[in-house]
Order: structure tokens, then sequence, then C-alpha cells
DNA sequence: AAGTCTCCCTGAGTGC
DNA sequence: TGCACTCAGGGAGACT
């Protein structure tokens, strides 16, 4: 499911509600994670502090004091909120710390692709990160951008699904970035002219930009940190509208399958 | 060795 | 209503 808009909105949302709040405990169900869990890890999280919540990529990273983190990944199906007193546990609830205000931080996840994992210090996740996650979107250096996709004969969805090529799109914003750079998505990368290259990282980073201001897109069962969904969806000009036509030539949309994944283009319009 | 395929897991939707 | 089947926003690891 989720993400960087979506991931971004839960970190946003979690903020408020979790700086400052203590985690007393932590309660877990016996069904494994995409990670296993450490019971030693019950000992390290019992009465630590928030200090921040962060995103790296579709990671979120729960700072705490003493320097340690607890860092998440949403997978397909996880959810992450902090719920008031006396809400009912939803199924596939995994992990529950009780805060120090008698409201709960919950993470749910029906199909477990998701994970949550105790880093002792910062460098301990970033060194995780390496090789796994490349930059934000908008730290990418537009002439590494444009190198990076030479170096490559993927086509462009297979390109920007990698995370290590730039951290945080994932299927849907993939199509919706290639829509708005007017590019073939079956493209090779190696293709793209100068030009081309800078239209999609500069698509990639207003297509993410309006997402997170809808508060990311809900589809199946995304919410945000603090159980509201998002907007986007209304907005998608590709995505899931196979055979609609398209919002700006009006030839229907195609569908095809690219890296092992649903894509959406305008035949007509994506060059 | 880059690029592609398969699998992890559950739930929702579709067609019969 | 039930059954069989397909598909889903991600990522790791095994292949070619």
């Amino acid at each position: 499911m989720p993400e960087l808009p979506e991931v971004e909105t839960v970190a946003r949302d979690l903020r408020p509600l979790l700086v400052g709040r203590t985690l007393v405990a932590v309660r877990r169900s016996k069904k494994a994670l995409r990670q296993a869990w450490d019971k030693s890890w019950e000992v390290l999280l019992a009465n630590r502090r928030v200090e921040a919540v962060e995103r790296r990529g579709k990671w979120l990273l729960v700072g705490l004091d003493g320097g340690a983190y607890l860092m998440v990944h949403l997978g397909m199906t996880g959810q992450f909120t902090v719920v008031g007193p006396g809400v009912a546990v939803e199924t596939h609830t995994h992990l529950v710390f009780p805060l120090d205000n008698a409201h709960e931080l919950r993470f749910r996840d029906a199909r477990r692709f998701g994970s949550v994992t105790y880093f002792a210090d910062r460098p301990a996740w970033e060194t995780f990160l390496v090789g796994r996650l490349g930059p934000e979107p908008w730290d990418v250096d537009p002439k590494a951008w444009q190198a990076g996709l030479k170096a490559t004969r993927r086509n462009l969805k297979a390109t920007l699904l990698d995370q290590t090529f730039v951290a945080g799109v994932g299927n849907i914003y993939a199509d919706e970035s290639c829509f708005a750079a007017r590019l073939d998505p079956r493209r090779s990368a190696d293709g793209l002219s100068a030009a081309e290259a800078g239209r999609l990282l500069r698509a990639v980073r207003q297509v993410l930009t309006k997402a997170i201001e809808a508060r990311g897109s809900t589809i199946r069962n995304y919410v945000g940190g603090s159980g509201l969904g998002g907007g986007y969806q209304a907005e998608f000009a590709v995505y899931g509208r196979t055979g609609e036509p398209c919002l700006r030539c009006e030839t229907p949309i195609a569908h095809t399958r690219l890296a092992g994944r649903a894509t959406h283009y305008c035949p007509r319009c994506q060059k």
C-alpha cells in the first residue's frame, strides 16, 4: 500500500500524537512480521520517551530518548496509528504500545509484509539502509539522475520502482509520474534525452508533493497515523483508469504489466 | 552482473 | 451463498 506520500502522512499525523509521550510497554501478537521480533527489544523500549518521528523513503523512524529508534515499514497493508482509550483492538493488530496518556500506538498489518525493528542508534539504521535506499526525490542531483538513467537498460517503470535509484516511489506514483512527464513507462531508461530525464524528475517531485498535500491515496485500506484516510486517489490520471478516457486527449488509458506490476499509461500522450 | 521472476500473506472482488 | 480464481500500494532472494 503505502508509498512516500502515505508514509509521510503517517509521520505527520503521528508526530503531534507521539512526541513527548512515553511508550509504557509493548504487547505483541504471536504472528511474525517480515523481520523477526527480538524479545530483548521489549525491555529496551519500555518507558522510552518519543523524541521525533521521521521518514526516509517508505520507512518510518520513531526516535526515542537515549538515542534508540523504532524503524517501521508498512509493507502493503500496514497501519501505524494512535488510538484513544477503549478503542477495540482490530484483527491483525500485531504490536500495541500503551502510552502514558491512556492512548495506544498500534501496528496492524493483514498481509504481514511490513516490519517493526529496533535499532540502538541512528548510525545503526543508516547502515541498514545503505545499499537499500537511494536519495529522497527532492535531494536527487539532476546530473546524477540523468547519469543513473543512462546507466541502465531497464524500462522507466522498473527504474522508478528501484528504491536505490530514488527513494519512495511505488507502483501508483511511478505510473502517475510517467504520465505527468508524458513519457511511456515501457521506454528504456538509457534512451531518454537530457530534457526528458529532467522532465521525469520534475514530474516525480510534483506528483509526490501534490499527493502529500492530499494526505496520500486511499484505494484499499490505507489510513494515516490518526486513522484518517487520503484523497489523492480522486486525482489519478492513469492509475486504475484502464479503458477510461485520458484526461488530456480522451484516448482510452492502456494497461500492461511491467516489472511484475500493473502499469497504466496513455498510449497517445506518453511518448 | 544486471535484470527478471517468485515468493511471502490475507482479503476483496469477480465470474460461474 | 459458495467456490475457485485473480489481483493488490513492497521487497528480498533466487534465478538467468
